[in-house]
DNA sequence: TATAAGTGCAACTATTCGGTTTCGAAATTT
DNA sequence: AAATTTCGAAACCGAATAGTTGCACTTATA
């Protein structure tokens, strides 16, 4: 069973949940309310994103509330910085070319 | 057909394509030349690459040159902005702690 | 204690996905 | 012109995935 953070995000309901659970913690029922679908359906993306602690568990009784592990969100912007740095450069070759442009026309 | 960027980097083998092409364009062969795998498997990596346009095509005669296409990486980066915002939210309360704790100390 | 509410888990189904094999088209080389 | 190279597309297969339904467990409430 591959489950890797890039894989959890793939699916948009996923990225919706995020986006719900991101400011404050929420149980399953709450956040199955706001999706045209089952709350069982939700419980399987609830545990794909438990599965790559993406998102953390806390048990309050017969509930259960969950919410968004932030720091996992980090090894995205991990991912992307190489890409980062290549379109930072990119940006200041475009920056220069725009400069030579500007002295030409003095 | 769901098409969207992150889908396509939800694959371990897609990451590594666009890893592999993000500084110089390669054709099909050279790239399939990396992988344990025929270079249909990889052609169809590229076609879903090339659909969600996180990659170009340049023809060059019979062969066809891939590359990244680094901007779009950005609509990543711009979904994650939300989150980079709440992680260095809490960063910087942590950092409050810290110094509250320092204050006590002298 | 009996009932209701909140939840996870297993079984099942339809669809999608990654991969291989086979084929044909287009460009280059001999 | 014939053979070779480079490549995409279609057909097919097994595995994974998203969803539904049904059920069992735990906790709160009447």
């Amino acid at each position: 069973m591959r489950r890797d953070i890039f894989q959890a995000i793939a699916d948009p309901t996923r990225r919706a949940i995020v986006a719900l659970i991101a400011l404050q913690a929420m149980t399953p029922n709450a956040i199955a309310n706001n999706f045209h679908t089952t709350r069982q359906a939700i419980s399987k993306h609830l545990r794909i994103l438990t599965e790559c602690e993406l998102v953390k568990q806390d048990y309050k009784g017969r509930e259960i509330y969950y919410s968004l592990e932030i720091q996992k969100m980090k090894e995205i912007d991990k991912w992307l910085e190489q890409y980062r740095k290549i379109w930072e450069n990119r940006f200041n070759e475009l920056d220069k070319i725009l400069i030579t442009i500007k002295r030409k026309k003095k």
